[in-house]
DNA sequence: TTTAGGG
DNA sequence: CCCTAAA
């Protein structure tokens, strides 16, 4: 059987260390009202592992065990939440309330009741972005606080405002046990006194990661909870609406008992079977929020909608097409700012909302001298990330496998993304930013212009040398010392444009797409920011090579699913609206050539005419020959002449004939010759 | 790379 | 215009 399954990672999960407790403490946030929920989400569990730790971004907070004990008491009753929930939802006008229907089927806890969970009003439980809180705190509405709070769930990035150029966040993996990789990622952040002692910093303190958990888990270890690898801000994962109905119940690695219905997500279509022997999973990435954003005004749900929406409306075959995550929504949902009301709109922006914790970071440019500038003319962006999304991947493995294995299998494949190359993209309004010399403001971010859509995506490095090249002094570094085999690893265009595609490709790279473009989700904060704050590329550098366990033939295999197909820089072209001029150019060499020669129209009308493509052309021919047979009521954009649509007509008349005859020559010639 | 088509 | 499958 098939399975496919996208998969999301939350970037701040990088400070997570994997622990299977810490993963369960996630999961407690992520809710999933149905079996069939927390059976698809099973494979993410691991993910969720990898996130882990987002419960000790609450760590300072000394009520974190309530806090769970409470949330558990959510899970129970979260039927009775639901329609709170969806009240909430309601007022969000992005929210599509079909998708929400349909996919909304783990009502976020915490938006069903921040209260009872999350201590907003709690200083201690300060955002992990301690440096915003702690930078200036009076600077900050009450709804920044929340948001804030947020960030300490599920902030990953922990940038001294006052030291950025310190900031680096490391993922360690280790390679643990039999049945678990462990994977330690540990987010290491210089900051300065004040703001180490935020939350956020605290937690990422590997002893305060690795300790809390524990404690946290024991305390919810043999609760039942629903499990959630996933959630996040683009929501639960595209399951089907019919399946859910159960409990959901992800107890350990022993819950196995699933069946391949089970397993199964309905949204995605069964692929022919590889082999009855294996199941195939697809990862996609989703982002993983590991902590659902605190905020009680309905604006995380409406996101998770959104996103809920746009991968519910994927149709997943057995190899995903590009297609299936166009690259260009998908870039959409990377990160936005926009407000609430344009972001339902535009495209797929379902990304983030401003609600959402702010990860504000530092721009090197800003980094010196910034205080000074404040004020003056050189005003700060601040922005927040909110996720990284994990590529896609492709699990096979065997029905009989346990869940312990598939797992690991996951984690594995998991890692191996973590540990292989990436960088860092920025998008604004959906398009790349590619020059990286110009400056903010010329690049239109900036604090008082809007900025619809800031985003920051993560794709496949160029670098080799992924540890070794931070030429922009990027803060992260993802580190892993378990140098494995690499097997089936599907890139993209992306990557192997870069010539980065190393290890055995065993599987053809349908995702041609950009499902690499593991994103970051980010937001930018309207408000006018603090000096503080800045913008600041978070950046990821991995390995462009995607490490897979190597698998035996029976064994588990995971096919890291594919990378970007021209990365983030896929800008869709500038629409150019054919002139008369050019339509008639077009016209007068389609009389001479004919149809079905647009090379040669294309060098001999347009030569010269760089953007016009052979393609444009034949684009524009058939749209031509559309609008000449339409009436011209119903044409649109600028009217050509009837005279040129008239010979359109006719000249695509003329040509279909002469292609018909030789067609009927070949085929005369075909009868003949036999 | 081109062509042909669907999206 | 985009994206692909085919050729």
């Amino acid at each position: 059987m098939v399975l496919q399954k996208r998969l999301d990672y939350g970037f701040n999960g990088y400070q997570a260390p994997p622990t299977p407790r810490a993963a369960r403490s996630v999961r407690r946030r992520c809710l999933f009202k149905s079996k069939a929920d927390v059976q698809q989400m099973c494979a993410f569990d691991l993910l969720a592992t990898v996130a882990g730790k987002l419960l000790l971004e609450g760590g300072n907070s000394p009520p974190l065990l309530d806090q769970v004990s409470k949330k558990e008491q959510l899970v129970e009753g979260s039927d009775g939440k639901q329609e709170k929930t969806e009240n909430i939802l309601a007022d969000e006008k992005s929210c599509d309330q079909d998708s929400y229907e349909r996919n909304f089927l783990a009502p976020d806890p915490v938006t069903e009741n921040p209260n009872a969970i999350l201590p907003h009003n709690d200083p201690v439980s300060r955002p992990a972005s301690g440096i915003t809180t702690s930078n200036c705190p009076e600077k900050h509405s009450s709804a920044e606080h929340l948001a804030n709070d947020d960030c300490k769930l599920r902030l990953g990035i922990f940038t001294s405002v006052v030291n950025p150029d310190y900031s680096a966040c490391k993922i360690f993996a280790n390679n643990g046990s039999d049945d678990e990789i462990r994977k330690h990622i540990k987010m290491e952040s210089s900051v300065t006194p004040n703001s180490s002692t935020c939350n956020g910093i605290d937690l990422c303190h590997p002893v305060a990661c690795d300790k809390k958990p524990s404690r946290l888990v024991n305390s919810v270890d043999d609760k039942k909870l629903l499990f959630c690898g996933n959630h996040s801000p683009c929501g639960p994962p595209p399951v089907n609406r019919d399946n859910k109905k159960l409990v959901a119940r992800d107890d350990d690695d022993n819950s196995s008992g699933f069946t391949e219905s089970q397993i199964r997500i309905k949204t995605f279509r069964p692929s022919p079977p590889i082999g009855d022997s294996k199941i195939r999973k697809l990862l996609a990435s989703r982002p993983h929020k590991v902590a659902p954003p605190v905020k009680d005004d309905g604006r995380y749900n409406a996101d998770a909608e959104r996103c809920k929406k746009h991968i519910s409306k994927r149709s997943f075959k057995r190899q995903r097409s590009p297609r299936d995550y166009p690259f260009k929504k998908r870039k959409f949902y990377v990160c936005s700012s926009m407000s609430d009301s344009d972001e339902g709109n535009s495209g797929g922006a379902i990304g983030s909302s401003p609600t959402l914790s702010r990860r504000v970071i530092k721009t090197q440019d800003s980094a010196a001298g910034e205080r000074a500038s404040f004020h003056t003319s050189n005003p700060q962006v601040k922005l927040k990330i909110r996720s990284f999304r994990v590529p896609e991947l492709v699990i096979e493995i065997p029905e009989t496998a346990t869940v312990g294995s598939l797992k690991k299998t996951v984690m594995d494949a998991v890692n191996a993304i973590l540990g292989g190359g990436l960088r860092v993209g920025v998008l604004l309004q959906g398009k790349m930013i590619r020059d990286d010399n110009i400056t903010l403001s010329q690049s239109g971010i900036s604090q008082d212009k809007k900025m619809d859509m800031l985003g920051f995506s993560l794709e496949p490095s160029i670098s080799q040398a992924p540890l070794q090249s931070f030429p922009d002094n990027r803060p992260c570094q993802l580190l892993h010392n378990d140098p494995q085999p690499l097997v089936r690893y599907t890139p993209a265009t992306g990557i192997s444009r870069n010539g980065i595609q190393h290890g055995k490709l065993g599987t053809p790279p349908d995702h041609a797409g950009n499902d690499f473009d593991n994103f970051v989700e980010c937001d930018h904060d309207s408000v006018l920011s603090p000096p503080e704050m800045s913008l600041q590329k978070p950046a990821a550098q991995l390995k462009a090579i995607v490490p897979v366990p190597k698998m035996e033939p029976d064994a588990l295999a995971m096919v890291p699913l594919k990378k970007s197909k021209r990365s983030d820089s896929v800008q869709r072209r500038i629409r150019r609206p054919f002139t008369v001029s050019e339509v008639e150019a077009l016209v007068q060499a389609v009389e001479k050539l004919g149809t079905g020669r647009w090379r040669d129209v294309k060098l001999s009308a347009f030569d010269s005419a760089k953007h016009r493509t052979y393609v444009d052309l034949k684009d524009k021919w058939k749209t031509l020959v559309h609008t000449a047979r339409i009436s011209p009521q119903q044409r649109r954009g600028e009217p050509v002449p009837q005279e040129l649509l008239d010979r359109v007509l006719a000249t695509h008349a003329y040509w279909s004939q002469q292609h018909a005859k030789q067609h009927l020559k070949s085929q005369l010639d075909t009868c003949l010759l036999l």
